[in-house]
DNA sequence: AAAGCAGATGTAACCGGTTACATTTATCCA
DNA sequence: TGGATAAATGTAACCGGTTACATCTGCTTT
């Protein structure tokens, strides 16, 4: 393919000319503009891009790394990503790291073999854990699930805020006995929600009922396992809280197979607000979350770190919507 | 940060030795492989990689173009893809490009300015349609929805057999009164869906009722939409195929807000398999395609291309799969 | 007419690796 | 011990742009 110095032969100048005329044409005669873009013309030239950013020492890329790329609540949350990213001549390279985190600080790695000029973390890990160095000074930022302690910038819905109102909105139907099927363990996202959760019974009065709590992991087979597990039990709840709309459409599906109906007899409420939330049936009541907004602003944040301006606020909250819909209801009991 | 002339130089030999130390480290004598790699450990030195791709001509990173990342079938292929070129050593650069010809030409553009070294298209259009030069010669994959006639290799699944699969599976339960909701106008897997439909009546000795064929463009909104219009007309359908599940789970929904029960009073069929249509009520008949082999397929065929070897054949088909669940019935009527 | 200056263009160093080729050092045999 | 050969290492060109600095041209100014 064709060089800047085959460009300049044909036109009968330097290859500086010719690098002048495409990137600051005000500086160059008409006459010999017109001949070097006659010739870039001619011989189809494209600047090597690669050359470009080996030269100026950045790649205007960015690295995303995803836990789980087919989740759609992920996928909007790239899309806002993607379409920020481009709008400031960021390239996206996305990272599908399944919550794995040897494939995570490989991922990450790029930024430090400046592949890419810095990183959005969408998982609750530093990915440069095992490597102090790099951890201090590359940019990154963490959104949506994030950790504890950030060595960076970080970007979240106020989870604990939004279970609140949720748990809220129960009881001022009249619900008392309302179980959860939480999230992973270790994430901070349950933890929050769970958090929540308890805020509003303390608030309302209400005990906290172990036998209420149920194990899940975001799943619609954990919704499922976790519906069946809390109605069969000696006293069951009138209404479940399940911290994904994954695990609530599982939920839902093991409700109606024992022929129970929702929500007339036990009432269902999810988190996060998927597309399908309001195609089940019933309709889900679920937390909206932002997640096109997520990714936005987590690149503009991440932009502002790269480019050297200030960052203000560096840890930032998005807001959430209760969406109440059909699967909620005043218990009958 | 530390180049390799530093470690050089801290380590009391030329660039040349530190490079062989860490390339092809059996040509250096084992004392000066020890001081080169102290020295490395010492400066926590990192190839620029920008350097190394920019010597090499070569990035070893891949372009997908994805119309909408947001569907959980393509992000399924996403995964696949991703795991293929990691494990051959290459990055993706993935690309969002909502079906937008212009984005797309401006992201496979990443290919003619070496950024990445190929393209895998998921969408039926030549994103190098307005460069001649350019199509003919950069390495380029076509997978999932393929052009009629592509300027590159293809994969995709038998659409036609499938459909025509399926429509047989409904007529052997009886059913003579077969609508569809099509895909969109334009989209080559609506026509090829379509021609499966008809080969199956045509095969079973019906005719073609014009009256049971009703557009959409695979959204849930278009499935809702297109079921009332169906139902409403003066002789209804037994049964509907909607060429994709999302149409299916959306027509399932005004079906059931009708009262209509499925499939005791009107079968539905989909296509794709996603995870809801085992989440939904009822459960979805539909045709499950094999998504992340898709994406594994189109990298290894890329990669074939990308490294100049002989790409046999260069048009594929993968397997589909009739999965018969709780949504399709013998017709009552 | 000589000096000064602006504008246009050319020259070449540079980014940070890789690698062909040259050079040095070690080894071995006659 | 000299010379051939192999092994280890060094030197420098190269990838393809960008850009500081040098040079050249033509015009203005006194």
């Amino acid at each position: 393919m064709s060089s800047i110095r085959e460009v300049a032969r044909l036109a009968g100048v330097s290859v500086a000319t010719v690098s002048r005329t495409l990137k600051t044409p005000d500086v160059v005669s008409p006459g010999t503009r017109d001949r070097v873009l006659a010739a870039v013309e001619k011989t189809g030239y494209r600047p090597n891009l690669m050359a470009v950013q080996f030269r100026a020492r950045r790649t205007r890329n960015l690295v995303v790394l995803v836990p789980k790329i087919a989740n759609t609540f992920y996928a909007r949350v790239i899309s806002g990503i993607q379409l920020a990213a481009q709008s400031r001549g960021y390239g996206v390279l996305l990272c599908n790291t399944q919550g794995d985190e040897a494939m995570e600080a490989q991922y990450a790695r790029l930024v430090s073999t400046r592949q890419a000029d810095g990183v959005i973390q969408l998982r609750a890990h530093d990915p440069f854990a095992d490597d102090a160095a790099a951890s201090a000074s590359l940019p990154m930022v963490n959104a949506c699930e994030v950790m504890d302690v950030a060595p960076c910038p970080t970007l979240k819905l106020d989870n604990r805020a939004a279970a609140r109102e949720m748990i809220e909105h129960l009881i001022a139907m009249g619900h008392r006995r309302i179980a959860v099927i939480k999230g992973p363990r270790r994430s901070p996202l349950t933890r929050d929600r769970f958090d929540g959760y308890r805020d509003a019974l303390e608030a309302a009065g209400i005990n906290v009922d172990d036998s209420l709590l149920c194990p899940g992991d975001f799943s619609p087979q954990s919704g499922y396992a976790g519906a069946r597990a809390l109605v069969e039990r000696a006293n069951p709840p009138t209404a479940i809280f399940c911290e994904s709309d994954e695990m609530a459409i599982g939920a839902l599906q093991w409700l109606k197979r024992a022929g129970l109906r929702v929500p007339e007899d036990i009432s269902i409420a999810g988190f996060d607000d998927i597309e399908f939330a309001s195609y089940c049936d019933p309709t889900l009541t679920t937390i909206a979350q932002p997640a096109e907004e997520f990714g936005e602003t987590a690149v503009e944040m991440l932009v502002t770190l790269i480019e050297g301006r200030r960052l203000e606020p560096m840890h930032r909250l998005l807001p959430y919507r209760l969406v109440t819909r059909e699967s909620t209801a005043p218990p009958s009991r």
